[in-house]
DNA sequence: ATGACGGATCTAATCCGA
């Protein structure tokens, strides 16, 4: 039994669904997990998506900014959506799924992008997001009877070669050290495993966000990996392959984030 | 190196993204 994981920042769901609907045809994920869908539940594109055979959907949306959804082939129980920071954003979702035997816990996150200057002092966005991270450690890979599965934009690349050059971005938010020691910290707290990097160990790049600002994204190839999935370590022997698809990124009105996808077989 | 772009919103000019 086999079954693939997309998760994708979509930066408008709605303006969107040509390129979704492309993906899923093209692709056929188990289940989509999507971040900045930029809207609330009643203007969430349910029926093109029930269509295509996603029966299950489950929205934590917000009116014009962020917003998280997770639709899926499979079906899901036991929905929660967990305030970080009690702030009322609308930045997590997170079910349950069966797959033979297994009952596996899937989170799906928008983590806070953190203004530019990364100085919680004079920045509360930076703030925000070193509270988010923190509130984060708390969350267990392993629970009993339950695996988990972590996706999401995470806003935060926290390796070396995750972002086109490790010495120009140690300044820059998404790649400073307060930033990539803290998720490396929920990473270890929570004791999930990164199957990103697990599939593509370093030194081979990875970037799965582009920035809507350059000229020609693909000529300057200034990425990062922003987008992540993780999962509790039973489950690691059992993913057979990670795909970023790069291509999206120069699809017809593209997201400056591309889909990643995870298929694991048991 | 800041923002060249792109999206949402009380459709005009502003906030936000990272």
């Amino acid at each position: 039994m086999s079954f693939s994981i997309t998760t994708w920042n979509i930066n408008s769901v709605r303006l969107r669904m040509p390129i979704v609907e492309q993906f899923i045809v093209r692709h056929q994920p188990d289940i989509l997990c999507l971040q900045e869908i930029k809207c609330q539940e009643p203007e969430f594109p349910l029926a093109p998506l029930k269509a295509l055979g996603y029966e299950h959907i489950i929205i934590h949306g917000q009116k014009g900014y962020h917003g998280v959804a997770i639709a899926s082939r499979i079906p899901l129980s036991e929905d929660h959506r967990q305030n970080y920071c009690n702030v009322g954003d609308a930045r997590h979702i997170s079910a349950i799924f069966e797959r033979g035997s297994r009952r596996i816990r899937l989170h799906n996150f928008y983590v806070p992008a953190g203004g530019d200057e990364p100085d919680r002092t004079i920045n509360p966005k930076f703030g925000h997001k070193l509270d988010f991270l923190e509130e984060m450690k708390v969350l267990k890979a392993d629970t009993p009877g339950v695996s988990s599965i972590l996706v999401g934009d995470l806003n935060i690349a926290p390796l070396e070669h995750d972002v086109w050059s490790h010495k120009q971005l140690l300044k820059i938010v998404s790649h400073t050290p307060v930033e990539t020691d803290g998720m490396k910290d929920v990473i270890a707290k929570g004791g999930w495993l990164d199957l990103m990097r697990q599939y593509t160990p370093e030194p081979e790049k990875i970037y799965t966000w582009w920035s809507y600002r350059a000229k020609d994204w693909e000529a300057a190839n200034k990425g990062r990996r922003l987008d992540h999935i993780w999962s509790s370590p039973e489950l690691g022997p059992f993913l057979e392959k990670i795909e970023v698809l790069k291509e999206a990124r120069g699809w017809n009105q593209p997201s400056d984030h591309v889909p990643v996808t995870a298929t694991f077989k048991f």
